[in-house]
DNA sequence: TATATACTTGAGTGATCGCTCAAGAAATAC
DNA sequence: GTATTTCTTGAGCGATCACTCAAGTATATA
């Protein structure tokens, strides 16, 4: 009986997940997504129930996709050389909107106001970091590092450097392919 | 003959600044300012315009008090020293509002818009990344790093660093002060 | 004290915010 | 075909946005 939308969901979360990405949240409008997204307010609203609640959904679309690319990485050319490759990546991806992390984007806006979606971040940050440090525990494993480093800590710093190499990539006056190289060559002295 | 305003110009500039650089462009309204600075909407204006004038000041004042701060310091301890000491400053400095670097949120947050005030913040930005650049150059000729680095490199990668840093340690589930200290532990190995 | 010159006040501007909802259009089941 | 169910449409809701301005108030000079 019923009739199916005429919009692909998936295709949408995707699509808004890069407007957020660009204008953050409160730099995105009900309008902004309607126009792009061609949706009128009351499809819009059947389809995603509220603004917050599609930014959550693209924030989970982004952590998905972000741990399944590195995930496949490093499935292919190992955890260290994963994890040497992955700054150069996040930074000449030309096809990403824009270059900083979308997590920290959002943290940094909403963390002050103690959003729901700042937690939300934050969260999918500290799944990221996870992320990391069991790459550098295999790496450390397979003998690639040293065994005297703390993974969780080496971890930590690997992303607290990346976000900064991100923000850094967005600059004009910036060389960030120097930075994703000097970041790379301090994990072959581990 | 004229009459004099009942409020002290400066300190409401950098009580702004404070306020913008916790809730940021958008999450900062002219109804919190207004409350905040104790002015009302025609006093706000008589004295600094709009918004975006006032938020204009309070990132010139952001970053004239950062190089003042890190240059009386270089003067005090040395170049290296002063650069090496830095990344723990940045973060655990508890009266400042938030520990991320206001000129990198500005920026995060209105690049994307073409803001003029994202450019302003990128002009901030690499002021304070020739202050870095001319600390190691100080320290180059100090010989207290080898003479083989450039220093813009050094630099660019430094103020990366500490962008990711400064973001990281807004979180709670990163131990900033590790991160820190490893940083500073970088610059021994120069 | 009289007057000129600011400063202070707050109601109110049009525009935009996120969001609602009733009515019309389309597709399925029978 | 008809009935039923969902999707689509867009006018419009109250709230808030950055901002204006005329009237009132206080302080300087003469």
């Amino acid at each position: 009986m019923p009739r199916k939308p005429a919009y692909d969901r998936d295709a949408l979360i995707a699509q808004a997940r890069d407007i957020f990405w660009r204008h953050g949240w409160a730099g995105t409008s009900l309008k902004d997504l309607e126009r792009e997204l061609k949706l009128k307010p009351g499809s819009f609203y059947a389809a995603f129930g509220s603004k917050d609640a599609l930014y959550a959904m693209a924030l989970e679309r982004y952590t998905q996709d972000g741990v399944a690319r590195l995930t496949a990485l490093a499935e292919d050319i190992g955890p260290l050389a994963a994890l040497k490759t992955q700054p150069q990546i996040v930074i000449d991806s030309s096809q990403t909107p824009v270059q900083a992390c979308m997590l920290a984007k959002t943290f940094a806006e909403l963390q002050a106001r103690d959003h729901q979606l700042a937690q939300k971040a934050s969260r999918h940050m500290a799944e990221m970091k996870q992320c990391f440090a069991t790459l550098f525990r295999q790496a450390q494993q397979a003998r690639e590092i040293g065994p005297d480093h703390d993974p969780e800590r080496l971890a930590a710093r690997y992303q607290s450097d990346l976000l900064g190499l991100r923000l850094s990539a967005e600059r004009s006056d910036v060389n960030a392919k120097e930075i994703a190289a000097d970041i790379a060559a301090d994990l072959d002295q581990l």
